[in-house]
DNA sequence: TCCCTTATCAGCATAATTTCCTAATTGTGC
DNA sequence: GCACAATTAGGAAATTATGCTGATAAGGGA
């Protein structure tokens, strides 16, 4: 028996939350909540398998509410389920480690498919939430712009990254401490930079170079 | 009607999914081939929808494929079909901007259902990877170990990351340069690293301090 | 109280970095 | 051929950074 809470502003919500969810073999809604404190106090207080959490609710809102459940107990899967599709919340959600995030546009059958599948220890992502994730990874990793660097100075700046010495990078690529000394002013002025450091790390912040 | 091409090097394999996919309505095979070089000369020549990619094939291998044809032919959805669930591979793969990462354990009902999916926009993870996705987003914030450095050096610790001098982190904090100094020398001696630009990457790779 | 850490400042010596200058060679494109 | 960029190298000088030693003061804990 999947034990299920449900944690959200509207009553109205969860009302028919508990209806769809209340015929499904295996699956029972032990109790309600309206807020993030009553979310906390119910995980404190009672065990149970599966929290479907609101973000946007008056006072502890979901998000405090899913840190803390989180950080004492691990072993409830939390699904959020929320209208909110914005960017700057999922990361910040997602970073907390909850198991599911999906929008309350989905279709009860998915609802509960997912229910099932966070208790059977998978993570449930809505599609557009899994095209963020992926979005992210893609356009992180889009330079463009490398600042008119030739593959020479790609290479020098790759040993600043890993923390060379200009001696060692001469010796690393058989060529004088005096050209590397050169390459890097030119690397500077390109990526508009004063020191060895700032362009380390302006490389890294741009994906110029992975940092490994 | 969805288009779909098969890249497997096994024949069994590629019969295999032609037998799953001919019975669906709506989705044809148009075609197959057994390396990643057929692959690319295949998009080049032909319009087509749905491309399940394996990942390990010989000649041109299946990465290399995906990236030729993701920067030649965007419309065309890769969905990666593999038994590789390692870790290496996965987010380079993603990185592409694939549509779909899937293991060769898939039930035929999930197979299609992602083919119509990617068809129609959705990205699609097996469930191992998007716990890898979002593994890496819940460890990326575990700094845990600061090396026993004090509050003093994080704080100038930061400062350097944000590429300021000695002078102007003096100034800064209100102290002498020579304080300043003295401080980076601890801090590079609890980093064991050897000078700033060290120790500015060092702090980025372990999240001691955040780059932006 | 004594010891240890932290934070502050300083001097000295050395090493490393950075800038500015010139200049030769090579390859690419017009 | 000519212009231009990339790569190579050197000289000279200024600036910055690093290592080492020593010193003072405040605060915490055995």
């Amino acid at each position: 028996m999947i034990k299920v809470v449900i944690a959200d502003d509207h009553p109205l919500l969860r009302e028919g939350l508990r209806r769809i969810l209340e015929f499904e073999e295996g699956i029972r809604v032990i109790s309600e909540v309206g807020d993030g404190q009553g979310a906390i106090n119910i995980a404190r207080s009672t065990p149970f398998d599966i929290l479907l959490m609101d973000l946007n609710m008056p006072g502890v809102n979901g998000l405090e509410a899913c840190r803390v459940i989180r950080r004492e107990r691990t072993e409830i899967g939390i699904i959020v389920l929320t209208v909110d599709d914005s960017d700057e919340k999922i990361f910040q959600v997602l970073q907390l480690g909850v198991a599911g995030y999906l929008l309350k546009d989905v279709i009860p059958k998915t609802l509960v498919d997912s229910i099932r599948k966070v208790y059977a220890g998978e993570p449930i992502l809505a599609p557009s939430v899994t095209g963020k994730l992926l979005g992210q990874l893609t356009s992180s990793n889009t330079p463009k712009n490398n600042f008119g660097l030739s593959n020479r100075e790609m290479e020098i700046l790759a040993y600043v990254v890993k923390g060379s010495s200009n001696r060692d990078i001469g010796i690393s690529l058989f060529i004088s401490e005096k050209t590397v000394k050169n390459h890097l002013s030119n690397i500077f002025r390109k990526l508009e930079v004063e020191d060895r450091t700032q362009a380390a790390l302006k490389a890294v912040k741009l994906k110029l170079v992975q940092l490994d």
